[in-house]
DNA sequence: TTGAAAGCGGTACCAA
DNA sequence: TTGGTACCGCTTTCAA
């Protein structure tokens, strides 16, 4: 391993393309056009050479600022980040759609607009003039903050969560659809008397809401005398569970949707260390399929959650910012079926 | 030049400085005083609402690419993302950190460079100009990469992994420690044949292979006679685990780390499906101090992992972007204890 | 108190 | 095949 000197002037500017420009001895047009491999011009093979070889020398990286000023637009891609940590699900997907869209080309951002909400938040977004918002919370977001992105140039505006907003397209998770096939489960089980958990963590109500909805309108649907439907909240920790356990024949319950797995599994350790029997006495069934459910004994039934390709909505924000045209358009994306196993 | 009549509403095109000053009845000049409250300046009151009034009108959001060119330098401060998903303790750590940035007013932005790695991935990221860069793939960014950010004009370039790199700044996670911790806990618990679990997974090696270095080097260095360790790959699945826990005896092992607790609950299952007495037969040691680990039976005993506060990270990277003279520095931010459950 | 104008770093049109 | 130059939107002297 070779040691080398720090002799260089340390503060060297940033080296722009009339630097390049100069050192090459052409113009600055012409270090454009080389280094765009501008089909429209064509420049000599000695001198792309040179406005290269120019480039690589001073270390020249071009200012995407700059460019996009010009050029009037970007290909940005905003997507702001949730305030509440997602499950590996949901991070899943949010990677997958990242992937896919620098496969077209497009420039991904997370940005972090913490604190802020509605149109404060949707205005420092549109400062960085982006060519697309793909944006988790859609009720932060309301008509208001669609208009001012619209306004500022955004091609296309994507809700991505539970909500929907007006103004803006939609990809429609809807949770309440794993809500309804639990509560079908539950139902055809032969349980009546459904619980349902509700973290008591602040943030998640997002989530939670709309599975707590899906289960009552399963309920009511299917008509059948005797079927109720008790709220249960529960905060992630052995405590409350553990509370939560001592008091649960009181409630009742001969089946539980909890929430999700993590949920689920805190439940059914409280449950059995307080003797309640499970599936027997309360069926339990959990959501995302969790490798871990599977570890549980007994094993953990679970409504699987199934998202849609990134690539696919990818191609479809791609489609949109060609073509901003296009009306808004509801995108049901979520499905859910529930995986049988041993606690229900 | 013929002056083309401009209809106002017609055109949607995006309103700027210009729109606002002319609608005001001033000049470009005023209104960014005003929106600025540039105190150099002062501008009488009822100016100030005119301005005031027409950007609201207009729905004017100034432009932070043409902002940041004129000033020739941003607050943006580039996170790229990793490749792998991070865990839940990784996660939180970012999140505050990304919390405690923009309470310091920095423009913090997640930027996916999927696909590309070292120089490339830095240049991407130089030409947004960020002022600072906290990269948690040290291996990726190379000394050249550094190179590359600090010569677009990066006063601060951080890498918050494993690993360090020359010429920037480290928040150094030493995952060594993890593996120490869990080795020193084994011994002391009377275990000489000691198995390190390594994940299959691809990318995970960034975490395992400090992991399982530091369980090489606390048993070299005790210098037990009769200690050993054994490297054991496990792919994140049930069959695999099977198959691991079929062939557990004949490995010969009394005691395990498993790399981290999920790893840990998929092992400890299949141990006990086989009828591998834990701890009798073998002591299991997970990693990460999930909530989980507390559920099983027997209780996981886990490496509690202890990452700085992101306020403290935020500000050290403020300090260093103020003084960017400052020598490359190494902090040692990880810390490791192990809690001692029921499987160990 | 306000305005005219230079210029940040690129790109692309028009000439040479 | 290349160079000159206007301009993208904004900030900031310097004058008025």
């Amino acid at each position: 391993m070779v040691q080398i000197p720090k002799k260089e002037p340390a503060r060297r500017s940033v080296p722009t393309s009339a630097d390049v420009a100069r050192l090459a001895g052409v113009s600055r047009a012409t270090v454009s056009y080389v280094l765009n491999n501008t089909s429209a011009v064509r420049i000599s093979e000695p001198t792309r050479r040179r406005v290269h070889a120019a480039a690589r020398e001073l270390g020249y990286v071009p200012h995407a600022a700059a460019r996009s000023l010009r050029a009037g637009h970007s290909r940005m891609v905003l997507m702001p980040t949730s305030e509440t940590p997602l499950g590996p699900l949901l991070s899943q997907f949010f990677n997958e759609l990242q992937w896919a869209l620098s496969r077209l080309d497009y420039t991904v951002v997370q940005y972090a607009s913490l604190g802020m909400t509605g149109e404060d938040a949707a205005r420092a977004w549109a400062e960085l003039r982006p060519v697309a918002v793909l944006s988790p919370d859609a009720s932060a977001l309301g008509p208001r903050g669609v208009e001012v992105l619209k306004r500022s140039g955004a091609k296309a505006v994507f809700t991505l969560g539970p909500q929907r907003v007006e103004g803006a397209h939609a990809l429609l998770m809807d949770g309440r659809r794993v809500g309804e096939a639990a509560a079908l489960h539950l139902l055809a089980r032969g349980r009546r008397r459904i619980g349902a958990i509700v973290p008591e963590e602040p943030g998640l109500e997002i989530f939670s809401e709309p599975r707590v909805e899906g289960l009552r309108k399963a309920l009511r649907a299917v008509r059948i005398t005797g079927a109720s439907l008790t709220e249960v909240p529960l905060a992630y920790d052995e405590a409350s569970a553990a509370r939560l356990a001592a008091r649960w024949r009181s409630l009742g319950l001969d089946g539980v949707f909890a929430y999700n797995d993590e949920y689920a599994m805190l439940l059914l350790r409280a449950l059995q260390d307080e003797g309640v029997a499970v599936p027997d006495e309360t069926a339990v069934v959990g959501s995302d399929d969790l490798m871990l459910g599977r570890l549980l004994r007994p094993r953990l039934s679970t409504v699987r959650i199934e998202l849609p390709s990134g690539r696919g909505l990818a191609e479809l924000v791609d489609r949109v910012v060609r073509d901003p045209g296009t009306e808004p358009e509801v995108h049901d994306v979520l499905g859910a079926d529930v995986v049988h196993r041993e606690s229900s």
